[in-house]
DNA sequence: CGAAATACGTCAGCCTTGTTGACATGACTG
DNA sequence: CAGTCATGTCAACAAGGCTGACGTATTTCG
């Protein structure tokens, strides 16, 4: 690497040091295993995984989401995501109704049993979440949402700000 | 939960409400594909996966490291990792030394080709993170970190503290 | 010394979750 | 009506987790 020492001006040459990057990414890396142990732990018993995880919580932050929606936002194939999906159906936590206005499409929404496992999901991961934001404070909190968004790809990055902008309706 | 919603208090309180945990957890969501999304690209042309990644950074961070050190701060099974380590030793990017205090010790580092690989992973990753740290600035950085390190388990913030108090040596 | 514990490797088998490719159906659209 | 689109599904495969069971050095400890 060994870039910054010839480079020009920037806000501050001392602080992205290979070792300061480092340090980021190795904490990206630990604190991933921390942000997905509380639901893993719960998937686990019930038999389910991340993928379960993943559609349930999109499918409770938009409501009537068709699946090739859900496909996009996923990042996964439709076979991926149809395995799933079949199962989550087959066991009475998601629902798929035919679109009203477009046949072809099938709307996805979460059962009452559905929505109750999303919300033990969500309540752990959201306790997680709120204990590592009480303890580092707004300031930190602020800083933590830039640099994260700073790291998505663009389209990605569209997708994220446009979902966040809709509350959730719960 | 609803837990913080029932007294809309002070400023302070409203940070936490579940709406801003939620947009923290898309963006751990989304910021984390972007994280990987470089090396992996790396590792699809070469047929390795981010397993591999994962041995090779953690080697390169401590060179002759054993097994089962590898084994306690990836947190997988030695069967797994053994797999993994298999292929990079008979490709010939890790080398395998028995211990000399202790025989039954196999201390591992990269080859020359190793660190080649090691080199283009880590540059591509810290590529993105330096432009995002940029993007953020070094108040969002300090924050960012602080959460992140906030969100692990106790044992992980430990190994993690612990390795990223040492300098790499590169 | 001898027994137990440790470090490592490996075989076999299973699961989840991702992939490609192919194909069918029904529904909208020009 | 022909073409495209949204969806579902079958089959086959790969990566990378897991458990359980063994075997083999080697070290440690009673």
């Amino acid at each position: 690497m060994a870039s910054d020492t010839t480079a020009p001006a920037g806000r501050s040459l001392l602080f992205l040091t290979d070792d300061q990057l480092r340090k980021g990414i190795e904490a990206m890396f630990f604190a991933y295993r921390g942000f997905t142990a509380d639901p893993d732990r719960i998937l686990a018993e019930k038999n389910y995984g991340r993928a379960h995880h993943r559609a349930i919580h999109f499918i409770h932050r938009s409501p009537g989401t068709t699946v090739n929606n859900l496909l996009s936002i996923l990042g996964v194939t439709k076979q991926s995501l149809n395995r799933v999906l079949r199962t989550l159906i087959a066991d009475g936590l998601v629902s798929s109704t035919v679109g009203a206005r477009d046949r072809r499409e099938r709307h996805l929404h979460l059962t009452p049993e559905g929505a109750a496992l999303e919300r033990s999901l969500s309540d752990a991961q959201r306790e997680r979440m709120r204990a590592a934001y009480r303890a580092a404070g707004p300031a930190a909190v602020a800083g933590f949402r830039e640099v994260l968004e700073a790291m998505m790809d663009d389209d990605m990055r569209r997708q994220y700000q446009a979902m966040v902008d809709q509350p959730d309706g719960r």
